[in-house]
DNA sequence: ACCTGAACACCGTTCAAGT
DNA sequence: ACCTGAACACCGTTCAAGT
């Protein structure tokens, strides 16, 4: 062998973004190798750093599927709610639903430190699924300053993150029995109201 | 050689354990080896079986070591101010200063996905950081149910965790340019407004 | 009893060589 | 031009063998 042709290089491409999707949901993060990828689909190891620059790369790509995939799910809670809480609330939920049915490919988003930057491909999947949240603030708080919405956006969603991986991640179970959605309910709510009131009362 | 007896399994622990930290804090979670380890000590790699279950084992000895330092932080941070939300704003900035000033000791606890179930006296460290947080509040709900507060408690430290998280890993810099700390304070002002305003006009 | 050193089964990444 | 396969520099873990 040595030169096949057997595929072109988006072939390849898409071929080891799904042969590492279905590694990374059975095996998790630890269980990954381009050894293994690339014996899924066929080829040495050698082969994917012509598609990509290395596992970190192709990594990253599969992790931008994944907020694609969660992007698709949140988008579809933020619509269907009568008020603006309960998407935010919802929207929550789904987040949090979303990583437990999803438990390794979430993961694989937050579990290691990146070597680089990340790139702007990558930054502007994860602005875009900001901007549902901050959509359904911008309605909370129609009269709020921009960067006061979107102070508050981070807040909210950092809470939610912070909540779903202490939660998933089962450093919450020695200690509490509350679920997951419980605790996401309780920050929001208090949250919220807290936001609410303030901008009525004070309007600072 | 084969058979040194330089020092006690006591002492090869604790060198173990220092030469761990070291290279933690120089290199991170992803440079860390019980090669490396070993080699600092002036052993070999399988001696570190002889003190240790395996890397795993050793890095959560180091990590009790953090979670220990981590309490004495929040302690300090816990007395001395006034009133009691002012103690809580400080134990969340003292905990987002704790984990910028050691961000790779830090790090090291949460990065990873753990083989095994967390030891018992590895919980009860973590049970002991969260009676700091748990005793404010008590303070500031003196009349609420045990399970309210605690609720409370843990909402209230995810949301500080994610903060944390999500701020220090840099996951919200093409995004936002606040500061952890404003955002820190924009999540806990409003929670806990939010569950004291209710405390007091609904009593549920 | 204590520790080694080699072995086993893996890694990510590079690149000369083959077609 | 495309892909291999060997090489390099690493891993964690085990365990027979040496003192």
């Amino acid at each position: 062998m040595a030169r096949r042709s057997d595929h072109s290089r988006e072939q390849i491409k898409e071929m080891a973004l799904q042969a590492t999707e279905k590694i990374l949901i059975e095996q998790g993060l630890a269980g990954l190798s381009t050894r293994k990828v690339a014996a899924a689909i066929g080829y040495t190891a050698g082969s994917l750093y012509l598609v990509f620059e290395n596992l970190e790369d192709l990594l990253l790509h599969v992790n931008v599927r994944t907020l694609e995939k969660l992007f698709q799910t949140l988008q579809g809670s933020a619509n269907d709610c009568p008020e603006v809480q309960t998407c935010l609330r919802n929207m929550a939920l789904a987040y949090i639903t979303f990583a437990k049915d999803h438990p390794n490919l979430w993961s694989a988003i937050f579990e290691r430190q990146w070597q680089n930057e990340m790139p702007d491909w990558y930054n502007d999947k994860i602005a875009h699924l900001f901007q549902l949240v901050e959509d359904k603030f911008q309605q909370l708080l129609p009269e709020a300053r921009t960067d006061k919405v979107a102070q508050a956006v981070r807040a909210y969603w950092c809470g939610v993150h912070g909540v779903c991986m202490l939660g998933l991640t089962g450093k919450l179970d020695a200690i509490s029995d509350h679920s997951t959605e419980e605790l996401s309910n309780t920050l929001i709510d208090n949250f919220l109201f807290g936001l609410t009131s303030k901008k009525e009362s004070r309007d600072d």
